[in-house]
Order: C-alpha cells, then structure tokens, then sequence
RNA sequence: GCGGGCGUAACUCAGUUGGUAGAGUGCAACCUUGCCAAGGUUGAUGUCGAGGGUUCGAAUCCCUUCGCCCGCUCCA
C-alpha cells in the first residue's frame, strides 16, 4: 500500500518539505544564498541534535574505553602541514581548457607535436560550442585519429547537450606552428593549459589583527587531527590505558569545488569521529604469543586481548552497523565498500565505506580505516614531541623473555615485514623500543558526517501513502517514519476542541507532564484529522488526543484516559494517562 | 571551473506578440460534542532571485551577477 515516489522527484519532494516544514533552509537565503551552506531550522535543528546525541552516547558514554574531546575549529597550521593537508592542497595547478581536467603546474612533462586551432564546434543537437579550442597534435599523431579525440573530448566536456561524439563537427580548423618542448598543454588530452593558480581545499583565515602571511590559519577540513594533536594531553590526564578511544564531535570545513546533492556536499559540515588507538600487532604478539586472524564469522561482540589492527577494524565496522540500525538504518539502505589495496592511502591498512542508498545514488556516510601509527607518528615528527605510548603489560612481558627470544622474535619480524625498503636496522630500533614497553599506537577512525546522517535518516524516512477515507476518496499522506528515539518532535498533544476550556486546561496539563522528559508538540488548531497529518509530515511518532471522556463525561468509565494515536499505523487506542510517561520513554530512550 | 536547464506567495506551479500579479495547497481568525489533510465563514501574504540596460511601459527583451538542479571535472 505504500508506494514511495520515484527516485528522481523523491529529493526533489524533500527539499522542498524541509524548506516547509522548517527541517533545513539555505544559508543566508534571503541575500540570495550562499553556495555549499545551509542551516537546519527549528524542527532540524531538534533531528541534528538527537542524532548527535545518539552517537555520543553509544560511542562514548555508553563504554568505558572511549572519552571525548571538544577542540577548536581553528588550530595551530603546523598541524596542517604535519598532516599533510597544506601540500595536498597549496598546489598550483593549471586547468585543461578542452577537458577541464586539472593537472599540477610542476608536473607537465614538455611535449612536441603541432599547435592547432579550432574555431568552435557544433553538434547535429543544435548544440554549439562558441570557443576558440587550441590543442596540440602530438608528433607522430595521424590527422584523422587526432580529430576523432578531440571530438570525444569535446562531447565528454558538453554532456548530453551535444549527442554522440562522432555527431560533432570541428570548425575553421586551423594549423598554428610547430612547437618543440612546451608545457603549456595537458600531457593526456593535448588540450591547452591555462594560467596557474593555487588550489586549496582547506578554507583560510588570518589570526591577529595584522592579517600578513604569517598569520595564516585555517580552518580545520577535518576534525581527527585535534585528537591526535591533543593524545598526549589525553593521555596523561585521564588515566585511560590502550587499547581506548577518543571522540569527537565538530564542524569541519572543505572549499568543495562542487557544493551538490543538497547538505550531502556541503563547504561546513559536522563530523563524528572516533579515533580508536590500539597496540601495534607487534606488541599484541610479544604480550600473548600470537594475533587473533580474523576469519568470517569470527566473534566480534567482545573486544578480545589478543586482537591485532584487522580484528578491531571488522569489531567497528560491527559497531557501527549496529549503531545505524539502532536509529532505523538497517541493512537494506546500508552498503558497504571495501578499499582495495590499490585504492589506499600509503598509510591506510584498509578502509571500508558505509554507504547509504540516497535517492541519487549510493554514497557514502562513514569511512571506517585502519591508519596504522602514520598520523601520531607524523604529529612526533613535526612537533618534536615524544607521543609514544609506555605500556606496562608489554614491558612486563618483554623482561620475562630471553636474550634468544628476542634475537628470535627480530628475525621474525625483519622476515614478515610489509615494505622491503624497512631496514635491519629500523626493524631493530623498532623492537629495541617495544621491548622497553614503548610504541606508538595504532588507529582505527571510524569517521562519520552528522549532516550525511540526517540526509540519511531524512530520504530513508520519508513516505507517501496512498490513503482511502470512508467516502471512498482517496489521497496522498507524506510522512516521515523516523524512529521515535531521533524524531524531532515525539509526542503531539491536541484538545479535541479549542473553545471547550476543559479541555484546553487538560490537554495543558498534559503538556507539562511530558514536557519536562521530552519535546511535545501542543497544537489545537485546525480539524483534529488535519492536525494528525501535519505531524506525519514532520514525523511526530506519536499523538495525545483529550475529549470529553477524559473529563468524566459518558458514564465515566474512561475518566483520565486519552487516545493514542501511533503515527505508522494510523491506529488509536485509549491508553490511562498515568500509563502515558512510562509508555513514551520507553519508545524514545 | 566548463556545458545545459531553472529561479513568480511558505510550497507546487500558471502568467499569451511587453500593457495594473494569478491558481491550488498551506497559513491565520471564528463557528462546530467530536478522531484522519472534515464542513462553513472571513482574512493576510509578492524587492516576479539581485543589479543594470532597452522602452511611454519589463515577470516577459538584452547584459551582468547570485543561487539551485543535471552532466563533466574534483573529492585528502
């Protein structure tokens, strides 16, 4: 019976809810917006708040080997150049002016060919293009298989506007001069280079009032960096012992080239990161003789001493697919994407996305990688601070062993290392530190977008159902099925009649039972059925109703008892008011 | 960044060759002993995305710009 629209008009259909409804609005809009930035309104900002809510709960106040942390948007920049964000991105680079493909400016090797010239082009479509393109024609390039790319350059870049490739014609060719050496084209498409310009993603900002190149700041593009910065200081305060845990919860900012798809791609964004810190797998074999394998099938429930990086990686990927199924995301709207080798930053062990099937398409919600020691190990480096971890059970278990078994346990590891560049002596250095207790821990970063997630949790619960009243009419009911315990509103309560004081002064009292535990919704405007589906809309699972049987009225079997109506169903049953509370927590809790 | 499409009330959209700004829904108020967008009466709301130009006159034509959507590109 329920039929949920099309794909296509489904965002469409939610964009424009959300602006109704007070769910999300564009920033600034009424100055015309502002690319890539975009506010939740009152009933937003309620769903934001409960998501962010559930995740530190689970992540952290609902365990004892996770703490939390609130650091600054704005950080030191060392810290940016130490994690390898201001190189990354201070680029220059210089843009193909046939393909707009981007290369860096140091890294276009010199080419010889023939510069030619093209006066525009256009397509069979009505399409046209009314742009001078140069290209160059390599040395060696046969005329027409020259042309022939061009022409498919030329209709990758104009999309679907211009039809098929071979449908594009070339105008006012013309053949330039020869050139021997020049950089000054793209080394794939041939096509000419513009003039170079730096290219950052990471937004910029002075610190200080002299606003100089000195004073240079940024604004943090992803919030993970702070935890490692401040690990130490955690570390040293907090009396938490490896393998623990530090979340966080914060904006982050990215100068996206292409702001889109709603708030899923947006300049500011808020992140949910877990930095989960672990013992080498080194250390977890000198401690208990040997690394748990992960095999499918293998018990996750319960974090295990003998576990090395590849089990607490499969244990959090475990964790978080229960936490979004715990909010209503279950398996048939997740998806999983596991790196391959070859996908992999150098750092990264493995990295697995959880994936939500948007309405255009499926992308990405949460990156869960396994980033071994590089980032504390960088922030060691750069800051010339010690950040090694001194762990008691491996010194422990490093003074039981024998002189031979040390000798043993290097020749073992020197033979299983992972990079043949790693020398003797580096494998020696390393195991001379382990065996005084000493490492730098391992990473797991379960990294997740909050926005992402109410988007999510947004296109996953919006519905229309076809409803037919007694009449036989039949209409369109939208609403949104958010699980209780993230619905911006719970509970709606509503006097049958307004002009009736009795009731009013019920259904108020009623308010300021529930108040104080959760957020009620008080309405007594309207037809009863009308005020019903403008909470559909907003996904209020629940709805209180006073009438005169409440007061007594009738032969008073029904005294202090109210109709409850569940949002899903539609069903309504009569439920003691004394009963309402302990009904309703238990639903949202 | 490039190409295409779009921008009119809170939302969805109409608006003819340039001639006083429209509908539906929603919203607000009142009536109704009654429970699934119920019925009735009444009412409010527009920098026609912004700026400039052409014209006696612009939502409409032209230029610039901003924003949204799609494709390409990018995505630590």
């Amino acid at each position: 019976m329920s039929k949920p629209p099309a794909n296509d008009t489904r965002m469409e259909k939610l964009v424009s809810l959300c602006k109704r409804r007070g769910i999300i609005y564009q920033s600034s809009e009424i100055y015309g917006g502002i690319g890539g930035f975009w506010d939740y309104g009152p009933l937003g900002a309620e769903l934001k708040r409960n998501l962010r809510d559930t995740w530190w709960r689970a992540m952290t106040r609902e365990r004892d080997d996770v703490v939390g942390l609130d650091a600054t948007i704005i950080m030191h920049p060392a810290i940016w150049k130490a994690s390898g964000h201001v190189d990354t991105f201070a680029d220059m680079m210089r843009e193909c002016t046939l393909s707009n493909k981007r290369v860096r400016a140091d890294h276009v090797e010199p080419q010889s060919g023939s510069i030619m010239r093209f006066k525009g082009a256009k397509a069979s479509t009505g399409w046209a293009l009314d742009r001078e393109l140069t290209v160059l024609m390599r040395q060696g390039e046969h005329i027409d298989s020259f042309r022939k790319r061009v022409r498919i350059l030329v209709s990758q870049n104009a999309g679907a506007a211009a039809g098929k490739a071979e449908e594009i014609e070339l105008l006012g060719e013309e053949r330039l001069e020869v050139t021997e050496g020049s950089v000054d084209f793209h080394p794939e498409t041939g096509g000419l280079l513009n003039e170079a310009r730096p290219f950052n993603l990471m937004l910029r900002t002075y610190v200080g009032p002299t606003a100089t190149e000195n004073d240079i700041a940024y604004l943090r593009p992803e919030t993970a960096q702070a935890i490692f910065a401040q690990f130490k200081n955690v570390c040293d305060s907090s009396r938490v012992k490896v393998p623990f845990g530090i979340g966080q919860i914060g904006k982050a900012f990215r100068n996206e080239v292409t702001p889109k798809n709603f708030t899923f791609r947006s300049r500011e964004f808020e992140q949910m990161e877990l930095e989960f810190f672990i013992k080498p797998d080194e250390a977890v074999k000198l401690i208990h003789g040997k690394v748990a394998a992960w095999s499918e099938g293998a018990d996750l429930s319960e974090p295990q001493p003998d576990w090395g990086w590849e089990m607490w990686h499969r244990y959090w990927v475990a964790q978080r697919t229960a936490y979004y199924k715990s909010i209503g995301l279950d398996t048939d709207v997740l998806d999983y994407y596991w790196q391959s080798k070859a996908d992999l930053a150098h750092y990264a062990r493995a990295c697995v996305d959880i994936l939500f099937k948007f309405p255009f398409g499926t992308d990405e919600l949460e990156g869960i990688a396994a980033r071994g020691a590089f980032d504390l190990t960088q922030h060691q480096t750069h800051s010339g601070k010690q950040l090694e971890y001194f762990d008691e059970e491996l010194k422990a278990a490093c003074d039981a062993m024998s002189e031979e078994q040390k000798k043993s346990f290097i020749e073992e590891t020197y033979a299983s290392r992972t990079r043949p560049e790693i020398t003797r002596e580096e494998i020696e250095a390393q195991c001379a530190k382990l065996f005084k207790g000493l490492y730098i821990p391992h990473v797991i970063e379960p990294s997740a977008g909050l926005d992402r997630l109410a988007l999510a949790i947004l296109a996953s619960a919006y519905d229309e159902e076809e409803v037919t009243d007694e009449k036989g009419k039949s209409e369109t009911r939208t609403v949104l099925r958010f699980h209780p315990r993230v619905a911006p509103v719970k509970v709606g309560i509503f006097p049958l009649l307004k002009n009736k004081p009795e009731l009013v002064a019920k259904a108020k009292e009623i308010v300021a039972l529930l108040r104080p535990h959760m957020s009620v919704f008080y309405d007594e405007t309207a037809a009863i059925g009308r005020r019903y589906r403008r909470q559909d809309e907003v996904g209020t699972p629940f709805g209180v109703t006073i009438d005169f049987e409440t007061l007594g009225e009738g032969d008073g079997s029904q005294k202090d008892t109210v109709t409850l109506r569940e949002r899903d169903s539609m069903e309504q049953r009569r439920i003691p008011i004394a009963e309402l509370l302990p009904f309703l927590l238990g639903k949202i809790l």
